[in-house]
DNA sequence: TTGAAAGCGCTAACAG
DNA sequence: CTGTTAGCGCTTTCAA
């Protein structure tokens, strides 16, 4: 049996109240019981409960978080973000994967509550409102992360997306392209995050003035959509005289890139690719992905740290928190000699 | 104030121990009476608190996992595999970043057991016997992943090295190979696996008895190593008919590869080269890469059983539980024709 | 500066 | 089948 704080309090011939001051520092003790209850703590190894201690404190030092998958890999890094900077304020993390069911999510959220999670980070692919909604209800601290769709009145943290969009547009441009294919996914789609994406890309290709203005779209965003679309991508090349493509994601890139590879097809020399979110892999394919960086871990250290903050001081603004643009300009992508 | 069981009993109009009776389903109730309490629940929307009852019946349904970095891939995987089957059984996790310093390991041990979780699994790069000792000494059931280094008397999952790295070099003799070098690091550390994976290379390099036997070591097990040692491989390739590179982490074999391609060596053609563990990057990059699957997932699963398990029945028994070995034969390797 | 006592929300004897 | 009661280990008034 692991000794309790009445344990500790026998030994040292105080009362359990003098204990407890000593180890929360919350009230003044007079050194010399201090140090006789610091002594039977050692002696005893004692350690405090955390559970009995939330039970009367109500504050878990727990934020739960949901992911749709913490095996992928741009997930990771965000609770990564969220790992490190809660622990800097004292929280644990307690993780569930949804692998994207609502249901399973509002189940989690339920677990969560159920444990007095102070705060709910949900990491989702889908935008399902009544999750939101049931989330929204338990009324305490809850941020939304979501790569692929937006939902104006909710607390997030992401970067600008129609400027980045804009801003890799404009760098294949300077580097001499013209007819540049925008590859998309679920662009119709109210709410999705491709709407702002395309709204840049078009804003960059108008300014431009001339060459061919194109959009596709892919099945899904993952890397065999990038591969399956090979085939449609290679008879614009060669139909349309594409020489840059643009993907909505990295992983459509890669896929991409490696129907390429399978198919003799020289990326950068006979088509630039540069895909958007600068995932792992996207350093370590070769070639290199010319990318825009989704800043996963800030955007995760940024959400943590705005439910810390409204934990402290109150209100969470239902506002999305924009983060710096980077692009990542690397071998995927030439000078259009053309 | 979100609503307890006393609101819900004074609704009722029974005592608490009635409801906690339908709540647990712990002891028979009249069905009559049971409708009166779940209809209090429904309207109060009462959820029980499970830090309360965590304090009472000393079980936390928490489980800890300490890992070096929950952004590498492979951990993601195995966190995976523990997340998904501890849910299961009704099991949440604490996620805790230790980026491999053994004094925050331990701190985070206290941490998770201050939070009363009924197991631990720590998944370490390095090997620290005082973290050990020290998580040991809770007396809870504790696993031990570990990639790199092996502790014989500390329960753990893993695939048999010496066998896989056996079977993947007979592979390479099977394609034609003769002079395969092994890539290894910490080869001469008492504790590393890959004492075990080179017996099995040399094993399979005795029994062919011809060609070269030949062993060089990495500066380290990442993809920047895996480039860094291109140069020398260039000249192991020329000067002593190398036809072959087992690297012993795809890391290094996909930063191998990527040196390739920046210097125009064509794999497979010019090299076969073969890794193991079977990142996620393995079958993205090009080429695909031949390796030895080290099954993350089900590792992170069949820990998280044991431990469930002998939360049941008792004890964990000190031994590796051992996995299934898979080859992943990939275009990174060809038949050697000359 | 210290101790006694109440109580956090719940479970589990125990008695009826 | 149901209610009363005693805690679980801790923090926090309230008095002294």
């Amino acid at each position: 049996m692991t000794a309790t704080i009445k344990d500790v309090a026998k030994l040292a011939g105080v009362s359990i109240s003098t204990v407890s001051r000593v180890i929360n520092k919350s009230k003044p003790v007079s050194s010399e019981v201090k140090i006789k209850v610091l002594e039977a703590i050692d002696e005893l190894g004692y350690k405090p409960n955390a559970v009995a201690r939330s039970l009367v404190t109500k504050r878990s030092n727990l934020i739960g978080v949901i992911v749709t998958d913490i095996g992928n890999s741009s997930i990771a890094q965000m609770v990564r973000g969220i790992e490190e900077v809660g622990r800097m304020y004292n929280y644990d993390i307690i993780l569930s994967n949804s692998y994207g069911d609502p249901n399973t999510e509002k189940r989690f959220a339920e677990l969560l509550r159920s444990k007095q999670v102070e705060g709910i980070i949900l990491i989702s692919e889908i935008l399902n409102k009544e999750v939101i909604e049931y989330i929204e209800d338990f009324k305490i601290p809850f941020i939304y992360l979501n790569k692929y769709y937006v939902d104006l009145d909710l607390p997030t943290v992401s970067i600008d997306h129609s400027e980045a969009s804009y801003r890799m547009t404009k760098y294949l441009i300077e580097l001499g392209h013209k007819n540049i294919l925008y590859l998309t996914r679920n662009e119709r789609e109210e709410a999705s995050l491709e709407r702002y994406k395309i709204e840049g890309y078009k804003k960059a290709m108008t300014e431009l003035g001339e060459g061919k203005q194109q959009i596709y779209s892919a099945q899904g965003f993952e890397v065999e959509d990038g591969y399956a679309i090979g085939d449609e991508v290679a008879k614009f090349i060669k139909e349309d005289n594409i020489t840059a493509v643009f993907c909505c994601q990295d992983e459509l890139a890669i896929g991409l890139i490696s129907y390429c590879y399978d198919n003799n097809i020289k990326v950068p020399e006979d088509i630039s690719i540069c895909g958007y979110g600068d995932i792992k892999i996207a350093s370590i394919y070769r070639p290199r992905l010319t990318t825009i960086k989704e800043p996963y871990y800030d955007i995760g250290a940024v959400a943590i740290r705005r439910i810390v903050k409204s934990l402290d001081d109150g209100e969470l603004e239902k506002t999305n928190t924009y983060l710096p643009i980077q692009m990542m300009k690397r071998e995927s992508c030439k000078m259009d000699g053309r």
